[in-house]
DNA sequence: AACTATTCATAATA
DNA sequence: TTATTATGAATAGTT
């Protein structure tokens, strides 16, 4: 470029070098940001100068995030170089762990995204057939397990139905055999009446009261049948 | 440059953006190396393409020591922003961050089981028809994009097919217009040998091997015409 | 992947 | 540093 080609190698003249440095720095983060920018990458630039200035340049997410997220990328390729890593001092090893986290949850939410149908473009053919597969077994898990847990309910409720039925039928039985026993007494009491005319009335108003609560143990099992399994199939609902 | 001049602005073209990146890419690392020998300066260069591949250029010292070199200036500069920061302990804010990365990831995979049919032991029939319903959507996004590829891929052969069977008709074409043009020579050949009993066998030899010769230019061109994509769809070759 | 017409970057210069 | 300009490089569109 300029008037004639130039040789790469060091410009020796210092004042030559500082001109060229000043004109080719702004070249260069012209052009990155164009390539940030028309091909939607994610570019990040650091430029010392030889007297140890810095210039840098960023696409939109600021610096730290490029340089992290490139922490992460490259982790995972050291790992493959440089399997031990024992003899890094602790605050290696804590960003390093902290990298190996990130890089498994950026894989792990890709993955989700898959899964729910979204972000598609990156993928094959070949890899959308695995997924659809994959989706296909996996919808016929859920349903079979939807199906067994409405199944086991519905027994559930038949099994309940049926309970409550024949508590209901021993209740109506017991009521009748009270009914039965109380028009006895009744009987009882009239004909005592009627041959003592003046009797204390005490010893009925006792009686009757006490029937009434002799009745009460069979109410209160009903009710503790009633109340066994109110809360029969909904399951951690939290 | 090139032929029209560029809009700053993100090329929605797939296909064009994907051109574009792998020559900018290899020009912006060209110019990256270039200032770094020219003017002795320290660069790093980071990019990531829109699909997430990373590229990056380092000038001779490693990558990771112009980070460092990096965070220490850049350190620097944040502190006179903001100089307090000083009271929070290190440690807890490091196994803060941690447990919080831990317990995210340990989600996004208990839901990555719940995606692929697995530990529905755990769900309520709520939550089962949720996913039930969720995983439907994403089959039809997927069978969906599916679908679309293998349009596009069918399309393509269609075209090739077409193209290859013109091609084949014109090399028909070419071979019969050889054929013809050697007929009509042959009975040249046979009338002047018949008027010039002694004439020189020489010419007859000579012309032979040159038509063949000049048939070959139109198998060339076969030959191009197919190999022209053989790499269809594939991005970042590297 | 190669070519070419353009635009762009920049070395030399002032 | 900035501005100008001649020239080589980069590259968008095309094959």
């Amino acid at each position: 470029m300029g008037r004639g080609r130039v040789e790469l190698k060091r410009i020796e003249n210092k004042i030559n070098r500082q001109v060229t440095f000043s004109k080719r720095r702004a070249g260069l983060l012209k052009k990155a940001h164009e390539i940030s920018v028309l091909c939607d990458a994610e570019v990040s630039l650091i430029v010392f100068s030889h007297k140890g200035k810095l210039f840098e340049y960023s696409s939109e997410s600021c610096m730290e995030k490029v340089l992290e997220r490139y922490e992460r990328y490259s982790y995972a390729e050291r790992q493959l170089i440089a399997p031990d890593s024992s003899h890094v001092n602790a605050q290696t090893n804590w960003s390093m762990e902290y990298s190996r986290l990130k890089a498994k949850i950026e894989l792990l939410e890709k993955n989700q995204r898959h899964y729910l149908g979204e972000d598609l473009e990156s993928m094959s053919l070949k890899e959308l057939q695995n997924l659809e597969q994959q989706l296909d077994i996996a919808l016929k898990h859920i349903r079979s397990r939807k199906n067994q847990l409405m199944y086991e309910s519905l027994n559930h409720l038949q099994r309940k139905e049926k309970d409550i039925q024949e508590e209901n039928s021993m209740l109506t039985k017991q009521i009748k055999e009270r009914e039965s026993i109380l028009r006895t007494q009744q009987n009882q009491w009239e004909q005592q009446n009627r041959s003592h005319d003046i009797s204390p009335p005490q010893q009925h108003q006792h009686q009757h009261p006490y029937m009434i609560s002799h009745q009460s143990p069979f109410l209160n099992m009903g009710g503790l049948y009633q109340g066994e399994d109110t809360n029969g199939d909904e399951e951690e609902q939290s």
